[in-house]
DNA sequence: ATAATGTTTAACAGATTTGTTAATACACCG
DNA sequence: CGGTGTATTAACAAATCTGTTAAACATTAT
């Protein structure tokens, strides 16, 4: 049971890997429900009960892929929270970061929606570093927008609402366009990038005249 | 096979109507794969076989639902263009009126959402008359949009983009928000209401800033 | 009433799913 | 070389899924 020969000292061994490779990729793209063990184990070129052999149950390999990123994802929004630079020049980086990240884990959104939707239970025990991360985050935004509206330099938002548009806005650009795109315009990599880019500017256009236009 | 008897002149049978109501519902939340006819004939509290009795296969009754409801969306895209009325009443009003068919369809995003993910192959027989729509008010909205920034009346936006922004707000109330209140914070019916209220609002001075405000 | 037609049930079939297990192949260590 | 523990395979098992079928039951029309 308790691997201890020499080629994993330093981490798994290639079967171990391979499979976890796969059963991410799966994970990510199709959710806990329709991702069945056989599909992985073919995935990674193993036969299915070696899965069973490292990982015991299709729950624990999910929740060793959950780990993962849910870690990465709670990492990415730490960076950009200085009290000391002004205020758009911290709210745009705020969300540019965001975005950047979301770019690099374009599957991640879906993924935690799946899996709020449909196996909230698997996130019981991360709802108090998620609940934590998320109070930290919004506590601080809340501060400055509410700091920068009573010294008259913003229009009076609700900063509640400005960080649902915020948030909404950069998560749909992966939710909703790609699974759009497959059925209307097959499209090239490329130009996915681009329009992404072009997404990401208007977003920020957009969060930048609610708060400083004057109609 | 075909019915002909006394009752159903004006519709369908008892059992027929229960099946095809569990389906719609099953179908809407959970889409075609992680719904089973088991679980459909469960709900309608009829025998499994008489779902195959009435509709032969799970993709007929998952056809049916999909037409009832697709028929509705595209539907809902008609009636606010018209030429004549002001450019932000208009807009205002497409914004209003989409949202509002959300609310009474709230789960209609989320089930496209999931067809388009994994069973694109179903939607394309409606491929067609979906582009027509599409481009039909996209068009539209195109038109009015470079009108009134050649006259000068409003900012100099991409247009592609302002109807993506107002597109995926408005889904993103639907599609986003009820997973995360699932995992976040439990939360009452009227408060619900409330909270997409504000969010309608909030879309609408977002939208409307992006156009008229002056930085 | 009875034949014809429509509806429902229970049982079955074949595929697929998650998971186990017994046998075997393999590597390492004394 | 032999023995110990690990890795891998193939076969199996129980559950569940979609779909079929034959027989029982109900309804209607003649």
């Amino acid at each position: 049971m308790v691997k201890t020969n020499g080629q994993k000292t330093a981490g798994q061994n290639d079967t171990e890997r391979k499979i976890m490779e796969a059963a991410e990729e799966m994970f990510l793209r199709n959710g806990y429900n329709l991702t069945t063990t056989t599909m992985i184990a073919r995935k990674a070129g193993v036969t299915h009960a070696m899965l069973h052999y490292y990982y015991r149950t299709k729950e624990q390999i999910f929740i060793k892929v959950l780990d993962r990123n849910l870690d990465e994802l709670l990492a990415s929004f730490h960076p950009v929270m200085k009290k000391d630079t002004p205020f758009w020049e911290t709210l745009e980086s705020g969300i540019s970061t965001h975005f950047d990240f979301l770019m690099k884990h374009p599957e991640l959104p879906t993924f935690i929606l799946d899996t709020m939707r449909f196996n909230p239970e698997l996130l019981e025990s991360y709802k108090p570093r998620i609940r934590e991360t998320l109070l930290r985050i919004t506590g601080f935004h809340f501060s400055i927008i509410k700091d920068e509206i009573a010294a008259g330099k913003i229009r009076d938002v609700d900063p509640e609402q400005l960080l649902l548009d915020i948030i909404t806005l950069n998560l749909s650009a992966f939710i909703m366009l790609p699974p759009a795109r497959k059925v209307f315009t097959e499209i090239s990599d490329t130009r996915s990038r681009q329009i992404l880019e072009n997404r990401k500017k208007e977003i920020i256009a957009l969060i930048r005249s609610r708060l400083y236009g004057k109609l």
